[in-house]
DNA sequence: CAGCAGCATCGACCCGCCTGCATATCAGCA
DNA sequence: TGCTGATATGCAGGCGGGTCGATGCTGCTG
């Protein structure tokens, strides 16, 4: 636990070396792997889903129990993983608790998959 | 296990909803999970580096137990549930087995994490 | 201040998965 | 045919993770 960072974070600016060209790093790989891990689960991606296409963009856990068919706490700790992950920021407005995506975060782990293709390449132009 | 065909082909073909829009069916969440869950292990992110930059784009079990510090029998694992994922092909030649990407799978997961942007949209063009 | 509602945390159970060892299978070769 | 080498499969141990019930914490409200 008490590791409370944002995993995408360590990837985005330290540049982690995207699933292409050269063999990638140990290290690299499994701070992929985590991120990845966050995502591949059916409940946290019906998670993403219904929290993106929530009214303001937002929703709060009360919301999200019902659609999922899962226990109040069980949502929680998914919600935990994916705010730990880097995918969702949480905002507590009384007694309620906001998630909302984190911006950029799924786009730049689809980036880190895709090879060089058209974005990448554009640097020393 | 019998369940030898590929989970990709499942995604890509009947077109299974991106993560966005609306809110995902849970049967699409669990086939995308299922092929992330694939993705979401630092053995198997170097497996598919190693063989993407491989000399011809393939390689043999032999060629990737050294580099990854696995035995083979856990290297052979590791490709199995890739090619299951439908990430790998297979063509065995002689003795040995050659690994090597489907072209366009990776993509095709990248593309359902990321919303709209420039691809879907662009179809009547 | 007491009560309540929304969330997070804890503890526990259970299942699935990563790993290695042992073994089976199969192709090439003497 | 029998042997050797490259892979695949079976089996088992150990660990991590998903789930829930119970509980603690914190604002809001009467």
């Amino acid at each position: 636990m008490e590791y409370v960072g944002t995993a995408l974070a360590e990837m985005t600016m330290p540049q982690i070396s995207p699933l292409a060209g050269e063999p990638i790093e140990r290290a690299d790989a499994e701070r992929l792997a985590g991120v990845l891990k966050a995502l591949a689960d059916p409940a946290r991606l019906r998670l993403l889903s219904l929290i993106q296409s929530a009214p303001e963009g937002e929703a709060c856990v009360c919301d999200l129990t019902a659609p999922l068919g899962l226990s109040q706490p069980t949502v929680s700790h998914h919600l935990r993983i994916l705010t730990e992950a880097g995918l969702l920021e949480r905002e507590k407005r009384g007694v309620w608790a906001y998630y909302r995506l984190v911006p950029t975060a799924i786009a730049t782990i689809a980036d880190l998959l895709t090879p060089p293709r058209k974005r990448a390449t554009k640097k020393a132009r």
